[in-house]
DNA sequence: CGGTTGATTAACCGGATGGTTGAATAGAGA
DNA sequence: TCTCTATTCAACCATCCGGTTAATCAACCG
């Protein structure tokens, strides 16, 4: 499977999104992103396998603690991919200001959390 | 399934990016959009319904034809999704905050154009 | 009407996905 | 060593997904 499909795929989980967004906020071990989820720390554990396959995530040794780290770069492409289409969303799409003024605002922030 | 979730679902296909590619040239029936691939038609209406639903196309009728238009407002969802990231891939990026928060009402600079 | 074209629906298949429980591995520490 | 904690692996299950072929719907045209 290519990289794109890749991680369009692992994004398209809102439990992986929440693990992203939590991750925005530092490294965190597998049951403490866990912790938020009504699901079992295995179904964690292969939500961070898929993300670690994306390329969206990268997990060191502490121990016997696996810490998560966020890494962006896919991210990077995806955004690219997506603005290449920007001349059909937005009429004033070489003027970035606007876009970037409304950006820079917001974080990733808990997002979605799914019950049941 | 929520709004986010369809939309990078639909693009986690790379048939389906394809459609949308060929869609940025304009409209096309399913007959056209299906002919690059070496898939039935019956699939690539699949792939159709998979877009329409994630609000990335829509579809029209010209007699028995049925054209089909991309719809940007969802990649512009993704593209402000993945921008809250930016600030792990953009080092210059909170520096590009300050540079914008000083500079609010000034004339288009010329960050990020991508192209594909 | 009947026939042809464009497209969708239905039924099916194999493989992937997201969840479970239970067992196994890795390391810390008494 | 034995135990506890953190995590992964294995097996299983139900559902979804992308593909197929066959049948059906919709609209034009002779």
């Amino acid at each position: 499977m290519d990289r794109l499909s890749l991680v369009f795929a692992a994004l398209a989980d809102p439990t992986r999104r929440a693990i992203l967004a939590r991750l925005a906020d530092g490294e965190a071990t597998v049951n403490q992103l866990a912790e938020p989820f009504p699901i079992s720390l295995q179904a964690v554990s292969k939500h961070l396998k898929v993300l670690e396959q994306a390329g969206l995530i990268t997990r060191g040794r502490d121990a016997q603690w696996r810490p998560c780290r966020l890494e962006a770069a896919p991210l990077r492409d995806i955004s690219a991919w997506a603005a290449s289409y920007r001349r059909f969303w937005d009429e004033r799409y070489d003027r970035l200001d606007d876009y970037l003024q409304t950006l820079q605002q917001t974080g990733p922030s808990e997002e979605e959390q799914q019950d049941g």
